[in-house]
DNA sequence: TGATAATATTTCGAATTCGAAATATAATAT
DNA sequence: ATATTATATTTCGAATTCGAAATATTATCA
């Protein structure tokens, strides 16, 4: 292959999904970052700060900020660690369960609609180019060398 | 197919990606907005403003903002049309050619390296994929049902 | 032990990006 | 021809996001 088509349809797709997601989440008080960091804390329950930036990945200064807010409004929990003081473990509270058992399956259905264009066969290659571009990227800025 | 798997690892590539590209062109004092600014007019010679708009998917403020910032920087030329005076044409300058005649291929090459862990076939199918994903949003977000 | 390096997280000011409303112009309908 | 609607673009203030440096704590090593 020789041209970025890929890459430019990949920001493409990125881009109009992250549009709806924003538009859908607004209404709930949530932004992008808070969305991402809530989801993940759903499906893991306890996560340390790291954990969610590195699944977020996201820079840590804005996972920071997202977190702080998250804690304002009451939708996450963050207790310090004993074993190792530098670590903040990260978990939804009560309220931020709720209101994830309320959006969250409305949101799924959502992205699933759109996800449904595709063949499962299609779904999972896809899946799996996704992942190796994913990996073959993050190696890229670890080894800091493109 | 049952979960969001896909759109979880969709925004990860995504992010990896943006990073790598973010951090790539700050040497050249760009941002991301602007470098798909000229990335677009740098393959499609002269565009409008509504049409780069609808080509990098970033609201319009934003993209208004990008492409000031970009006349400021005497990148790209704006010139208003005569038959309808509410649209812009907007192309690259001596300068914004030269710019991108110089980073475009090192950007290419970073960008095919990371799409050559893919096999020929997977990156059609992948882009495939991608198309469908962005057409399907895009129309939710026009028809506004989503 | 004390110094140095590594890791986790936050702070900070600046830059970017956003959505909503405003402006400017053109097209359509009455 | 005037009013209304539609389209293209910008303005504006607020929110988000960024990168770099700072802080806090732990691990390593001389």
């Amino acid at each position: 292959m020789e041209s970025l088509k890929t890459i430019t349809v990949l920001f493409r797709a990125y881009n109009s999904l992250e549009k709806i997601i924003r538009k859908d989440i607004s209404q709930y008080g949530l932004n992008v970052n808070e969305f991402g960091v809530l989801e993940v804390l759903f499906h893991r329950d306890t996560l340390t700060v790291k954990e969610v930036i590195d699944k977020v990945l996201a820079p840590n200064s804005s996972i920071s900020y997202t977190i702080e807010s998250l804690v304002r409004k009451s939708l996450i929990e963050k207790v310090q660690s004993i074993e190792d003081r530098r670590v903040f473990y990260l978990r939804l509270s009560k309220k931020g369960k709720d209101l994830m058992n309320k959006i969250f399956p409305i949101h799924k259905n959502n992205m699933r609609q759109i996800l449904d264009v595709l063949a499962e066969n299609e779904e999972l290659i896809l899946q799996r180019a996704l992942v190796k571009i994913g990996k073959t990227s993050l190696e890229g800025i670890e080894k800091n060398e493109i």
